[in-house]
DNA sequence: TAAGGAGCTTACAAAATTGTAATCATGAAA
DNA sequence: TTTCATGATTACAATTTTGTAAGCTCCTTA
């Protein structure tokens, strides 16, 4: 998936902090540039690879695939593949998954609130 | 703070992602390494710098500064700074830093649900 | 005058994440 | 037999984050 040092400091304190925060624990499966906004499409409705890919936008197709691949080992999401040519793939948040609902409106709920806040208080620079 | 290069596709995607979705703004502020684990300290009492560094066990005085430094320009905690020798410097949680605590408590919660449920399906390798 | 403690700051290096561009497998259809 | 679309994968490079080690500034006390 990726090759990350595991004797280095930096993944001994990421591992020390996930071990004794759950909150650290979950940023750690979560809080990736994308994974995020993936979130927030396939929330709704099922999606297919090329769907979410125009959804996003920017993203490339190795970063979508990564991102998706992590996820799906991650249990947030279900990988179904349609036997067909060209191939079908499409991607479904799981039970645990979808739990994440409402601590991401939540999060985002604080979001606006700090920017409204930062727009209000217009004395710094 | 710190050197980035706003031209780069990374910062385009970063900010981006961060216009449209306030989940994504919200982690750009308190999703990296130590912040969280901060804010969990904080969250009781205000500290002095030592005594933070002491309850991070690993952390650097760089790290430790950087990111006091970075949470306080976002508002999320007030820098106080007692006229002593040697100084005395207390760190504490803002309104809207406190603000956050349900919402790390929420993300906790899923945390550790979510572990549960990976030691529950013992099916993987 | 030297040492010391608290709270930083700096230059530098290692590691991790993210992005670029090219390529691949499938099997139907032209 | 070549082309096509989808959903990837690969080697590589840029960017960003994190860590290391040293030094600096108060002013006080020895």
């Amino acid at each position: 998936m990726k090759k990350i040092k595991l004797s280095s400091t930096n993944q001994i304190n990421k591992n020390y902090l996930e071990d004794i925060c759950m909150g650290a624990y979950a940023l750690g499966i979560i809080g990736s540039r994308w994974k995020l906004s993936i979130f927030f499409y396939l929330k709704d409705r099922p999606m297919r690879f090329s769907e979410l890919k125009q959804s996003l936008g920017s993203i490339t197709e190795r970063m979508l695939a990564l991102n998706l691949a992590e996820m799906e080992r991650d249990k947030l999401l279900t990988r179904i593949v349609f036997a067909e040519v060209p191939a079908r793939v499409i991607y479904e948040l799981t039970p645990i998954g979808k739990a994440l609902t409402s601590v991401w409106d939540q999060l985002g709920s604080w979001g606006r609130q700090h920017k409204d806040f930062l727009l209000t208080n217009v004395s710094d620079g």
